[in-house]
DNA sequence: ATGGCAGAAGCATTCTGA
């Protein structure tokens, strides 16, 4: 089972890149993020055409997620329905469309979209704190219900030094901070396993250029698009890579994908039998 | 140290992103 995320930067003005690269990767799962636009305009007979369905929730111009799939989607949830009772105010978050849901193959497929957060004396960077800790209480819940988790998306930050061209340079700053690290680590708690450190310790792997500063030209990138998986998936894992090719193309996406492949075939009779025992509960 | 590039909205230029 192919699964794979990519931040496209407007779904309109990258779709033809995203058919493409369907047709060369044929990934079961797509994740997308920056689709910016609001669900009636989301352009999704190309994907069906293609035998995908497609899941949405997006809005004008900013952020905006999309699940498109091969295989049955099923209990898909749009934004953090399921955090009523946690310490966080979700209200403020509503109007930002940045995360969709869905159960896929028996796993809870959850794709973000995690704020910027500008620098870190901006409300914003108050707001992606906050919008993390909004996405702990998520996962804690999925998790009390015994789900196994694919969490993915585009997070904005760099989980170490490793995942940044210049760490020097770039040091507690935005989407390096200590702050953020422990704020993802929260979400994370040990539970959720970084894919593609799995397979690669080296530094150099980068799913995101700067658009200015011939970046993609210099290879000045950072790795901030992540597939996170639950411990119980990690043994089924058979690999985990970042696709920097498309960034080649003519008017680019910033963001690359990113992809694991995933050995579905016992998982599924023991996912089945914890979800009855769940129940029980 | 600074600015730089891209997309959306909408028609000149601003806002946002990372």
């Amino acid at each position: 089972m192919l699964i794979a995320t990519w931040n496209v930067n407007s779904i309109r003005t990258r779709l033809s890149q995203i058919i493409d690269w369907i047709n060369q990767v044929n990934p079961d799962v797509l994740c997308l993020q920056e689709t910016k636009v609001i669900d009636d305009s989301f352009p999704v007979e190309p994907f069906e055409k293609l035998g995908y369905s497609v899941e949405v929730y997006g809005q004008k111009s900013y952020n905006g997620v999309a699940i498109i799939s091969k295989i049955k989607v099923e209990n898909v949830k749009k934004g953090f329905c399921d955090c009523k009772d946690s310490d966080q105010n979700i209200e403020i978050f509503l109007d930002q469309k940045r995360l969709i849901s869905a159960h896929i193959n028996g796993i809870k497929i959850i794709n973000v979209y995690v704020p910027n957060g500008s620098s870190l004396e901006s409300e914003k960077f108050e707001y992606k704190i906050n919008w993390l800790s909004c996405l702990a209480s998520f996962i804690d819940k999925q998790v009390k219900k015994g789900e196994l988790i694919c969490l993915m998306g585009d997070f904005n930050i760099a989980p170490s030094n490793l995942d940044i061209h210049d760490p020097i340079k770039y040091e507690g700053g935005i989407m390096a901070s200590l702050c953020e690290r422990n704020a993802l680590n929260n979400v994370l708690k040990g539970r959720l396993i970084d894919s593609f450190r799995i397979f690669e310790k080296n530094n150099g792997h980068w799913s995101w250029w700067d658009y200015r500063n011939k970046a993609y030209e210099l290879n000045k990138g950072w790795r901030i698009d992540h597939i996170y998986i639950s411990k119980e998936l990690s043994s089924k894992l058979k690999s985990s890579v970042i696709d920097s090719s498309p960034r080649a193309n003519i008017r680019p996406s910033d963001h690359v994908p990113v992809m694991i492949d995933i050995n579905l075939n016992d998982i599924n009779v023991d996912f089945f039998e914890d979800e009855d025992d769940f129940f029980e509960i």
